[in-house]
DNA sequence: TTTCAATACCGAATTTCATTCGTTATAGGA
DNA sequence: TCCTATAACGAATGAAATTCGGTATTGAAA
């Protein structure tokens, strides 16, 4: 047929991309500083993505994928039901905010601005909802189990991950201690903290 | 000495503002048009403010004490821990996300892009915090509230407060309803839902 | 009342970006 | 080997926030 699109230079752009978000943030990089550092020119980037916009969803969705899976593998290995779900709400609430000098905020910054013809399509959330829902599921003794909606503890545990991605990138005084997942493993495990 | 800044045209800035937020939102709204509705020239909108940014700031920190205010004087009428509690979540969870067209999510956009150098001020978060604290306090029964930390709870209810005005912005399919906030006003009880 | 200086106000730049356009270069398939 | 679809690119285009230079107004001093 005729000439291809090279993942190879997809790969560049979202290596370049998310190197300067986790720098500068979604709103201060551009798309010409994200074309140079991937060795392209910016007209091209819109070759591979329909707009700056997408560039980071498809950031994001398989590092937050990723993460989760390292959590579903890490609590495979802890004995307690208070040990794993305090390793999930620490997950969520403090690593997942944090890691990549507070990329998640980027998601946040770049979902905010959607308008509904971004039509931004919530399956993300709502595949991490029902993965959560499982890994809680999967922690808790199975009485404990048995009688909670786990799905809406996983909806409220998201819903607070907004939270604390936004106001890490902005003030990192504002954290989540221990204190704050205890609290929340409490309510969790039904032990009333 | 001179001419001097007037507190009408200060306040007809931000009237026009708050209406083309809720109606448009943040991004979409621009600083002519404000400038025109208000009827003013787009670059005296900067004589009263430093910013766009600082627009919103402006037009967030008196709503959300409106808000709390209200809830206040509404919480007084309540009979029950039960009914004063889930009204807080209530409001916090879906009232106000979805007040005046998702407003909140305006704050979320404007605070996700704000560097350091816009050196926000978390005081209006602080400030929040300690009146949900309070709230919960009053509204808990005494021997509950005195073992809890209310600050906490009232730190985990405005980071998902967070999640739910972006949510809600983006897809009103996924809303806060009655078994979610049940959920949480069971946690701060201590019923262990 | 007049004058004066500070500054609100305005329209026209300026800047910065995301995004699109027109053209050229390249590579898969006939 | 040629032909065609399209990746790649540099140069527009367009939109928006913000700044600039000049003018008009106004509070206060004389």
């Amino acid at each position: 047929m005729a000439q291809v699109k090279k993942t190879e230079v997809r790969d560049r752009i979202l290596a370049a991309a998310a190197t300067l978000f986790a720098e500068l943030g979604y709103a201060r990089a551009t798309v010409s500083q994200i074309a140079k550092a991937a060795g392209t020119a910016p007209s091209n980037v819109y070759v591979y993505f329909k707009s700056k916009l997408e560039i980071v969803f498809a950031i994001y969705d398989p590092w937050l994928k990723e993460h989760l899976d390292l959590l579903d593998a890490e609590i495979a290995g802890l004995d307690t039901p208070e040990a794993r779900v305090f390793r999930i709400v620490e997950k969520l609430w403090r690593d997942i905010p944090a890691d990549r000098n507070g990329f998640a905020n980027n998601l946040i910054q770049a979902i905010s601005q959607a308008t509904p013809e971004d039509c931004y399509d919530p399956a993300l959330l709502r595949w991490t909802e029902q993965k959560i829902a499982g890994l809680l599921t999967a922690s808790l003794p199975p009485r404990r189990a048995a009688e909670i909606d786990a799905l809406r503890f996983a909806h409220i545990l998201m819903m607070a991950f907004d939270g604390f991605a936004v106001n890490y990138a902005i003030n990192r005084a504002i954290h989540c201690d221990d204190a704050m997942i205890e609290q929340m493993c409490a309510s969790i495990l039904g032990r009333a903290g």
